[in-house]
DNA sequence: CATTGTGAAGCGTTTCACAGCC
DNA sequence: GGCTGTGAAACGCTTCACAATG
């Protein structure tokens, strides 16, 4: 067997910040940039130098000592490191408010991911057209996945539906699921799930909030001197 | 000065999975389940019994040994905790699509979050009733802010104008602020950023795509037994 | 005696610090 | 000389393993 250079691992934590400093890179692109330094994408990243040279270091070394980045090789491996040499259509489960948001959002057709179906199970809003597409059965799900060659679905369904939606995804042969239904989806080794839940994130603040008034109340003095920084995604 | 103890600093990782094991707690409580092992909750909540142990130690010792922990009382200290024991009334900055589904989602008003206030700098707009809540001028801002004493914003314009939303923001008295632009804000320190960028979920999507079809072609072993996991957030 | 609470080990990520190189 | 690439140290989070205990 040939030693078909297995692919360096990227860690977890790399990979979330990959696209944003590809988002970056693409608007320094576009600004006739074509030069970039770990320090100078740090700083628009909101993030330090050290972890912008580790970053992009798992990629390869594309960089040049003393200069820095070329701006569109760095786009163009990042992108190929993502994947994103080509669209990945995706499905969305689930027509209502959510749904609909997210199939007009412009976010997913402007960025690679172009909404090749979006299914509901009420037939009231069958055939209903949402931002270009049709609203269709729950039961042609299956077909649609197959018929697109979809691999990633999106749950938008009310949490009750999400697990049988997940269920359903997987069986058509979907093998990566956003969902947006505020529970913990059950689904078999290898499927990967990423969930964007409101209310964890609100929640996530509520504590900041929370721990801020009792700071007050004790009379602590506050961290918070008037610098700017950015991105502090605490 | 008196020792007016500190309040003890809970792990981030920590305080991103309470708002899970309160909403799985909710609905034991609600079907009559009174007790709760640290494995029970870990199982529905996708995670291993060692970290939900850990994490609940934050809060203090309100287990009990060879028992189990008392449903009941563990949502109200993880409630007490996230600061949940009022509403945190939020202000949404954008009224366009995305706006509108959040305003109109539900998620917010039903768990604390109250719309208190949508602005938008499309006259348009302005008087358009969004899910109970009137669209009101960007200029009130500050306004809104200081009459409904609110603590957190949240941001659905689009990216070119989502830097000048959180200056008005933090200008108005805002602390917290949940993003949905797909850019990198900056802020004075002291400010608490979350984002939720679709486009960065789907990516990461995409990369674990790309390494699947990657792995495919040069005939790797998949780790993909039938078995059955919660959750597999990877 | 089942289950919690927690030191300690393990592991992944971040940051430092500087050698390597253009 | 300036900036990258990277071992090594530091850090924080997870998991283990078991003493503590209702």
């Amino acid at each position: 067997m040939p030693p078909h250079r297995t692919r360096r691992r990227i860690p977890d934590a790399t990979v979330a910040r990959l696209p944003i400093y590809l988002q970056i890179l693409a608007e320094q692109s576009a600004g006739g940039v074509d030069n970039i330094s770990s320090e100078g994408l740090a700083d628009l990243a909101g993030v330090n130098a050290a972890k912008v040279r580790k970053d992009l270091s798992y990629l390869g070394s594309y960089g040049t000592r003393g200069v820095g980045y070329d701006v569109d090789h760095l786009v163009y491996q990042i992108r190929r490191e993502l994947g994103l040499d080509h669209d990945w259509p995706v499905v969305i489960v689930g027509a209502g408010n959510l749904g609909q948001a997210l199939a007009g959002y412009g976010g997913f057709n402007d960025r690679g991911f172009p909404v090749a179906g979006i299914v509901d199970i009420d037939p009231g809003k069958f055939d209903s057209v949402v931002a270009g597409a049709r609203v269709r059965p729950l039961e042609e799900l299956a077909q649609i996945v197959a018929a697109k060659g979809i691999s990633i679905g999106v749950i938008a369904t009310p949490p009750t539906a999400a697990q049988d939606a997940a269920d359903r995804l997987v069986k058509a042969g979907v093998t990566s699921i956003l969902n947006f239904a505020p529970i913990v989806l059950s689904v078999p080794v290898g499927i990967v799930v990423r969930k964007v839940d409101l209310a964890v994130e609100l929640q996530i603040l509520s504590y900041h909030e929370q721990r801020r008034s009792v700071a007050d109340q004790n009379g602590q003095l506050h961290a918070v001197p008037a610098e700017r920084g950015r991105g502090a995604t605490a």
